[in-house]
DNA sequence: CCCGCTGTGAAAAAGCTGTAAAAGGGCGAG
DNA sequence: CTCGCCCTTTTACAGCTTTTTCACAGCGGG
């Protein structure tokens, strides 16, 4: 949980990320996140429009050495998926790269 | 993947490969490349200019010994052929030297 | 011509991802 | 202490995508 304490506030299209508050707003509307999944989003959003591996959301949220079985970081993905597509329907954030990584983007940019 | 992962940008005509980032540019837009396809090509243009063999292309990218058998460069040389065409029309980057190997190039230059 | 080398489509095999659901844990209220 | 609730982790499996293998046709050099 100490992953999300100093850091500054992420702006990123309809989101806001107010790491050091537990705080997320849609469009003004604050969507209710587990720990899990604020710190997840965060990292995301940090290293956004950056295809990330699970690997590094892996050492970087849960704080330990990644095991390939590992399913958490897909199952979070899930999780983020869902609530952000009931908050903002239509849209997509969270993009997949088969056999790389997910990539977090606001703006519907190609890279 | 972690054949891409320590390696510097590499600028290559109207190409740029981010192999740290997963990443391959022409002229500023994304190619969208398998693990195994941005491996081969990464290694490709780390030698570009140069005549290099399938075994030692095999040996960068697959990490085990090559049997002579084996068409899996060729098969992705072939795939890379595709997507550079489709990307850069009448452009020809991978040239085949016959009982030799692949040779890159960015410039239209013949040897 | 001959025969090994290369290009390539397509099938088979392997591997990865999405997701629901079960299992496990922590914590506060009573 | 026990129960109930919620969050997290693990498991299972279907559906897809990628990778590998195979087959055959066309080339190219001797």
């Amino acid at each position: 949980m100490e992953a999300t304490l100093g850091r500054p506030p992420l702006r990123a299209g309809e989101l806001e990320v107010r790491p050091s508050e537990f705080l997320v707003l849609v469009n003004g509307e604050r969507l209710h996140l587990t720990v899990r999944e604020l710190e997840l989003l965060t990292a995301l959003v940090e290293r956004r429009n950056r295809i990330v591996t699970r690997e590094e959301l892996y050492r970087e949220v849960w704080g330990e050495p990644y095991r390939k079985s590992d399913r958490s970081v897909d199952v979070y993905i899930g999780k983020l998926r869902q609530k952000l597509e009931d908050a903002v329907p239509g849209r997509r954030f969270i993009h997949t790269h088969f056999g790389f990584g997910y990539r977090f983007a606001a703006d519907s940019d190609r890279r």
